[in-house]
DNA sequence: TGATTATGGTTGCAAATGCAACTACACAAA
DNA sequence: TTTGTGTAGTTGCATTTGCAACCATAATCA
């Protein structure tokens, strides 16, 4: 069973609906004022780039960056139409594919990053000092851990 | 000139992100599951509910939802249909419109609520303290704040 | 072994979103 | 009055998402 939430706890709640809504929304402005590709791009290079490999299986990937297997599926779709991401199979196992960043990725990746940084700067880190965004790490990071 | 956000801001921004798709999609697909209709459908009819006229103009309704004007003129078309909201041509305005909530719409509103006020609980409220939710709105709030 | 169930991934179709162009009215200036 | 500019809201079209059904292989177990 679970408890009613406090007020104060909805409140936390509806702000964090807010506080994403809109500083995602200017974020993606930025990037879309300097063409380029949505963050979602941005974040299946990032990691994929992140690993020694440059390779991780699909639903790996999918677990990473939180997207639903056909959505994920899609979105490669588009990526590897680019040229930046390309599709194995994989040895092991016979069901499942690798993905892995191509050349093409991790320059797309690093010339998007300065922009992101910026635009992260100017709409997010600008309004906390660094205690602040360490504390709401702390909390957010409880909302994410298992059951 | 904004400065480079630190890696501390960086990494906050990350979990912002990862902690609002995790709790909203589990939110959501809890609503789903109850044969509920999505989030954005409830947040529109509170903010009706919530002016004691239960009528507002769609641009100050489209403000507090942080909904694009496009998306909302769609939305409201859906929630019309349903007869949960009612559009009216604006007196003082020619050009705009008022929208306002029905007697369906706030029965709706009223029968989701406990539901998502459970959901927010469960994947939510449960993982912070009522000091932890303060702490948050705290942080979240200047995030939002103009400029 | 063979039968069943679970997992990884894709796809057809319907619904929702984003963009840009549009209508209509309001407001200001000349 | 006319002319120009800004604001409220809608709409056509292309892209993206969501759902459910699907295919193929793996894993489990009788």
């Amino acid at each position: 069973m679970h408890a009613k939430p406090s007020e104060i706890a909805v409140t936390a709640w509806a702000r964090l609906l807010r506080a994403h809504q809109m500083v995602l929304e200017r974020i993606e402005t930025e990037l879309k004022a300097a063409k380029l590709p949505p963050l979602a791009w941005y974040d299946v290079l990032l990691e994929l780039k992140r690993v020694d490999s440059g390779r991780l299986r699909q639903f790996e990937l999918g677990e990473k960056v939180l997207l639903s297997k056909y959505n994920l599926s899609r979105l490669l779709d588009r990526l590897e139409k680019e040229g930046l991401v390309k599709r194995e199979t994989c040895d092991e196992d016979g069901r499942g594919a690798m993905v892995s960043i191509t050349a093409a990725g991790r320059a797309l990746q690093k010339k998007v990053w300065p922009i992101y940084e910026r635009a992260i700067g100017k709409y997010f880190a600008r309004h906390l000092s660094d205690a602040d965004a360490e504390q709401l790490t702390t909390l957010l990071t409880r909302l994410t851990q298992a059951e």
